[in-house]
This record gives structure tokens, sequence and C-alpha cells, in this order.
DNA sequence: CATTGTGAACGCCTTCACAGCC
DNA sequence: GGCTGTGAAGGCGTTCACAATG
């Protein structure tokens, strides 16, 4: 179906949306004109049904017998995303990951754009990374007031984090991206997400203490054995 | 049922026990003595039948009318995970997100220690980081040679991540965490995990552009993968 | 009487399989 | 013939609700 309106997008769908899209960065880069589910699968570590129910959400964007045309399609998911806006990130917390976040040339080519370093160390205010300023905390809420779509990056330790992000969530920002290890509340018109590294490594750690639990389908992930 | 065999642990609930795990470390440098499955849940942002219901794939820890006694329950889930015993980590890719994961202070308390880095930058070889030098990838082999169990961490750029990735699964690693932005493929046997901050961030911004989209059903306030 | 452990119902995503179209 | 879009079937985790228990 490809209703514009009254749709709802499974989860699982939306987190392979940006799996899809930069597969097909690549197939466009290399002048590719046209993909196949199976294809396009491939190249996302996901299987051919997958990728058609996904598309299907958004549009009927494919030709039977032919495929699905890449720039075209390339287009449409990086509307549905939003990438064809710039998006203005925030970080707060300029510790070796704020820095390695706040470098990252990963935004540029996603029109993700970082606008704005915050810190609380007087050490730190004033020094200079990837072309901003490092502000004091306090100077929040003033920078992100003339910030239309901005997404909060917190890479403080645990113990700040609630208290930084309740002060992103009054100034404003509707998106944040929390890597401190701690369990965050906002409201629910806040998106937030989680990304530990602790976590990530206890869970490679728990299927290794047992293989025989290791999960199920495997899409990608394949190769010899 | 408790059975110590048999059980296949969904996928969800592995990575739910890091989060109890974390929390009832909490609880317990606290002195708190026991926690009903209400009180475990909020902290870790679920509800409480999911956290009874994880908890019984691995064995009958509760008591009925008093709940869970927080320093036995963290001993077995801790020896669940595998945080019993340590775990030795590889770094490969010494840009400033390599550096930041060196440098990180979540290793000690969980069992997982970093004792080795690696790059292919000539002028980066040599360099001292979290107080262990940085080699050349060719040495890989050799060093990874002599340890139990390790783990891999891919920090490089994209282009270069499935090779160090084949590089680590000939040394023998038998768990990855990839943060570059690229699907791997790896053998059967060894288990994979992608962290990528990009996808993060579209996610995020999917939702803002979609607030009609807004996910399900929120235990707490989400946390994310 | 508060709280656990769990079978059963439910809902949702995945996978199948095929009609329809190029 | 090749491939998409999709209803239907299947699989799996979540939630419910309650018997069992200290």
């Amino acid at each position: 179906m490809a209703d514009r309106f009254a749709r709802r997008i499974p989860e699982p769908t939306v987190f392979r949306l940006p799996v899809y899209q930069r597969a097909l960065l690549a197939l466009s880069t290399d002048g590719v004109p046209t993909v196949s589910s199976a294809e396009l699968a491939e190249a996302a570590g996901v299987n051919a049904a997958k990728v058609r129910k996904d598309l299907s959400h958004f549009g009927t964007y494919g030709t039977p017998g032919t495929g699905y045309d890449v720039n075209f399609l390339l287009g449409q998911i990086r509307r549905e995303i939003g990438l064809d806006r710039e998006w203005q990130v925030v970080i707060v917390g300029m510790g070796s990951l704020g820095h390695a976040l706040a470098r990252s040339q990963r935004f540029s080519t996603q029109n993700f754009r970082a606008v704005a370093l915050f810190d609380i160390d007087p050490a730190k205010i004033g020094e200079e990374t990837a072309g901003l300023p490092i502000r004091h905390l306090s100077e929040l809420p003033a920078i992100v007031a003339g910030i239309s779509r901005s997404i909060g990056v917190i890479a403080t330790p645990a113990c700040a984090a609630q208290d930084v992000c309740n002060r992103l969530v009054a100034s404003g920002v509707r998106a944040m991206l929390n890597f401190a290890p701690a369990i965050l509340t906002v409201p629910h018109s806040v998106q937030l997400r989680q990304v530990d590294f602790s976590v990530e490594l206890q869970v490679l750690a728990f299927y290794i203490a047992h293989p025989e639990a290791t999960a199920g389908p495997e899409d990608a992930s394949r190769s010899g054995l």
C-alpha cells in the first residue's frame, strides 16, 4: 500500500531504512542504475522478502521484472528518513568520546551537522574542536533556541546524563542520542535512543559463553562454514 | 523453569541482561537487600512481567512475597553473561574513536580489559594510549594467539572494516564489535555486533519527521537497541 | 497479603508463495 | 521469464492473569 498517510511503520523497518539508504548510496556512486530486492537485500544483510515488505510501507517504487531505480529509490528513502533537510547536532560532554563524535565525518554526507559543543569543565571551555568552540553548558538554552531541527547527543558520564537530558528537553530538543550508561526518562514527545558500548560487549560475552543459545535466523553474517 | 540446559534465550532478553546487571550493581552498592520485579523493572526501564519472564529463563531466583535478593541475583546474572571471567579486548583502528574506546573506563568494572591496540598508520605505531602501545596490524595474529577470551573491536573506516574483520577471524577472535558503517560477513561461529552512530541519528530523524509513526509501547521511555 | 513463576492469549514482525505486471 | 507487491500463514516475544508460595 502506498498510502501517504495513516501508515504505522514497524520499528524494525525504521532501523533498516538507514542501511538501505547507505547501500543505495554506494550503488548510486558506482553508477548502478537498478537493483532487485534480492541484490539490495544482500548488500544490506537481510532477505529479499523483508526488503520488499519494508519498501511497500512507503510506496510502490519498484518495477516488476526490472527492480528498483537506484537513484529514485535512494531519493525516496532519504526523503522518508528526513535526510533531505539538514539536522543540527549539539554534543554535550567533550571527553574523548565527545571529541570523537564531533570529528566524525559521517555527518556531512548524511545532512547531519555538528553545530555546538558543550561541557562544564572550565578548562575545556573555549577550546576548539572540529572548527567549533566548546561552550559552557549554561549557554545551551540560548544556543539551542535558534535551532530548528536539533538532535542532542549526550556523551557525559552516567551521573550527569539525566541532568543534561533534562536541560536539553527544557531547551526544546526533541531527539536525543545517549551514550552514557544510564536509563533516562523523557517526555513522550521526545525521541530517545541509547548507544551503550558496555552493553554490546556484554551481549557478545553472553553469546560466547552460551554458544548453544546463539541466536536464530541469520540474515547476514554468513560465509564460511 | 530453571533448567540449566536446553534453554534458548530470546535475543531481546539477552539485551536486557546487561541493563538488569547495571541496575542491580547500583542497588547493591547502595546496600539495598532485595528488589521486587516491579522495582527492578522501573530501574531498567521495562515492565515487571518482562523482568520476571526474563529471569525465569535462567532459574527460580525470587521469593514470592519478598522479591529477589539483590546480591544473589546480581551474581547469577553476572555469571550468566560471563562477567565472572575477564574478557580481553583488542581494538583495531586508533582514530579518535579508537582512542576514546581505549580510554573508556567501563572496561574495568565489567571485567573487560583492553589488551592491545592496532593501526596501519606508521605515524601512530609506537604511540601509547591508556598505557598500551599502538602496534601495527601485521602483529595482530601473534598477539591474539596468546589470548583466550578475546573480543575484537573494529574502529576503522568502512573501507577497511571487512579486511580487518577477516584478519580478526583468521586470528581466532570469535566475537567482534564493529563501529564502522559497513555490513560485514563472518562465519556462523563468530559473533558480530554493529554499532552505528549514523544509523542511530537517522532513526531519530525519521521519528521526528514522522511524529505520527512514533513507535508503540513505551515501557518507561525507551532505550534502544 | 505481597509477589513470584508461568501457561495462555495476544499482537506483531517475518516469511511464504503466488497473482500480476513488465 | 524475471521480479515486484501483498494476502495469508507462521513464529516469536510480550502481556495478561492467576495459582502457588513464603
